[in-house]
RNA sequence: GGCGGAGUAGCUCAGUUGGUUAGAGCAGCGGAAUCAUAAUCCGCGUGUCGGGGGUUCAAGUCCCUCCUCCGCUACCA
């Protein structure tokens, strides 16, 4: 048994996610997490609310409601969708939580005793309608380059070039539309990764087992142009950690605040604590995921994140960690995921386009949802979801292999033996066959669940169930039945137990159509088969057990037609 | 522009360090079976492995070049 500690890429606070948001992080974490307990390891799951930043307050700003009560509105319905979607966070934190406020504040003072925060003056546009400085994108104007008028101020979106927003023609601000806009002087602190390129570049190097992925990227930031700069970690803004050098004033920072991708990181850390909190727990109790000098030098860190997520987690954080010169678990392996798009067309939550989390289990069970989302991951380039490529896998993967294996071993053997496990017979080779080719793909599902090939996974799952199907169709028990009733009975047993086998080993994919399957074979037997044999017996002959209710009811032909149609366009 | 990823069967994708007739699922066609949610199982693939060039006894795999799509490009998180 190990200590494996998971997050998940913190989801942003401005309204409710879409199904892109979900696959790129928190499901194949969940995952992970439920096979991990499943294989008997302790696992700290963690996953918060990232509150902080312009596109919080502007969204506050449009619902009419003060920032920090939209935060604890869109908090609970986020936790609401995610507990919808049986994500089994440990605990779900937010990043404005007392608790990081204090890491954040602690961890900048420790850099900054350590060197490595400088202050820098630099003149930032500010817009006295909105009462606000602008960061780049919120600044719109003409383009010099192509005329397009709806430039931003980091780029325009026409012709693709890069600019800053003193380059604008007739700039304005896009949040009030106000022209009126002045450059003013501010100070700001920076971290000084630049300082920490060649602890960062050897630490890189040493993560041989990463995606190429995700080294590349962070290589590419080291070594490009001149290499690794320094970031600024504040902001002026009023929703936000105060910047504080620990517990004490940072004189000439007064009313400012760290920027979010400062803290949105440091709440994985924050998020244990509040877990120990939520848990009746003491410090030391989350000290030992997090520090090596309290027991968490043989922990395993995992992250899971979008692409885009990357330059961040593999740098800047890091960054933050390492130039405290305290013993924080650094991450041990970071699982990145590329773009789902929907229809031909990226998801979009500022333009409403794609399905929504609320949405979908509107109108779906959410293993429906995890088991495509899943089996279609975006592991080695963007996939795409369709309405008919949703409804064939789910039909054919959930309904016909699965859910039809089920329905017709138990009602079989109801009409033929009762609602009980038969007695009788011994394995038969047919039997004996299944059991073999079970052994040798369970064995693969494990090794691709460790390796956290989540298609791969999904397809060997699908396999196991097809064996199923493949056993009873050569062993034929409703034929051995007229002349060797006991040989039926044998084969029957057998798919019987296979049912509580892949009620165990689907869990991760399908929690609650697992559950149900546990509950119709009257069993709270979960333990991961370690060898199919003995698996296969758990279920004793007499053993009663109940005929489930449809588990997992097609997709028809109009139920798709219609939500294509109501879902094409945009969100109201 | 720079960097990275992708381009393999009608569709979605696997293809380890170059090594035998390039694989799987879906769809399609044919068959078997009739326990089951008309579900299941078996059989069926002449694919310019994006184009071109090169290295090699041997290239989907390595090198060069070109084309197409996508992402990132540091103040959107």
């Amino acid at each position: 048994m190990s200590r494996i500690l998971i997050t998940s890429a913190l989801p942003y606070i401005n309204g409710i996610k879409h199904l892109g948001n979900l696959v790129g992080s928190q499901l194949p974490a969940d995952l992970y997490a439920r096979y991990c307990r499943a294989r008997g390891h302790e696992v700290l799951f963690l996953c918060a609310t990232d509150e902080h930043g312009t596109p919080a307050e502007l969204a506050a700003a449009k619902a009419a409601m003060p920032v920090d009560a939209y935060c604890a509105q869109m908090h609970r319905t986020q936790a609401k969708l995610a507990a919808g979607f049986r994500l089994s966070f440990d605990h779900f934190g937010r990043s404005s939580s007392p608790q990081n406020h204090r890491l954040t504040q602690y961890f900048a003072g420790r850099l900054a005793e350590n060197g490595f925060i400088s202050e820098v003056s630099e003149k930032m546009v500010y817009s006295p309608a909105d009462g606000r400085f602008l960061p780049d994108r919120y600044i719109e104007g003409t383009c010099p380059n192509c005329g397009y008028d709806k430039a931003r101020g980091d780029q325009c979106e026409n012709c693709t070039k890069q600019l800053d927003p003193t380059d604008l023609l007739e700039p304005r601000s896009a949040i009030s539309g106000s022209t009126d806009l002045e450059v003013r002087e501010t100070k700001h602190l920076y971290l000084r990764q630049s300082e920490l390129k060649d602890e960062l570049d050897a630490w890189i190097d040493s993560k041989s087992d990463w995606p190429v992925l995700t080294t590349s990227i962070a290589k590419k930031w080291l070594h490009d142009g001149d290499g690794l700069q320094d970031r600024g970690i504040t902001r002026d803004l009023n929703w936000g950690i105060a910047v504080r050098k620990g517990e004490e004033d940072w004189p000439g920072m007064e009313g400012k605040v760290f920027y979010v991708w400062f803290d949105a990181p440091i709440e994985y850390i924050a998020c244990a604590a509040e877990w120990a909190e939520a848990q009746g727990k003491d410090e030391e109790d989350w000290w030992r995921w997090w520090r090596t000098d309290a027991g968490a030098g043989d922990v395993r860190y995992v992250q899971f994140m979008g692409k885009d997520n990357v330059p961040f987690h593999t740098l800047s954080f890091p960054s933050t960690l390492i130039g405290s010169r305290d013993p924080w678990k650094l991450v041990d392996y970071i699982k990145s995921f590329n773009y789902l798009n929907y229809d031909g067309g990226q998801f979009s939550t500022s333009q409403g386009r794609g399905i929504f989390q609320d949405q979908a289990l509107d109108i779906l069970p959410a293993d429906y949802w995890r088991w495509w989302l899943l089996s279609n991951a975006p592991e080695t380039s963007d996939s795409e979801f369709t309405w008919e490529k949703f409804q064939a896998g789910v039909n054919k993967d959930l309904a016909d292999v699965l859910g039809n294996f089920v329905s017709r071993v138990t009602k079989f053997c109801r009409s033929k033996f009762g609602e009980e496990i038969p007695a009788g017979g011994e394995v038969t080779p047919e039997g004996a066959k299944l059991i073999a080719d079970l052994d040798a793909r369970l064995a693969a599902y494990n090794g691709h669940m460790e390796a956290i090939e989540v298609r791969k996974a999904a397809a060997e799952l699908r396999a196991i169930w097809v064996a199923g199907n493949e056993f009873l169709q050569t062993a034929a028990p409703w034929t051995s039945f007229k002349t060797d009733p006991e040989r039926a009975a044998a084969d029957v047993r057998l798919a019987l137990n296979l049912i509580r086998v892949y009620a165990v080993i689907s869990a991760p994919f399908i929690p609650d159509a697992s559950a149900k399957l546990l509950e119709s074979m009257q069993t709270d037997v979960t333990d991961w088969p370690e060898s199919m044999g003995p698996a296969l017996e758990v279920l004793a002959p007499g053993h009663g057990f109940a005929v489930p209710d449809t588990l997992f009811a097609k997709i028809t032909d109009e139920q798709r037609e219609e939500w294509e149609s109501s879902y094409a366009g945009t969100r109201g």
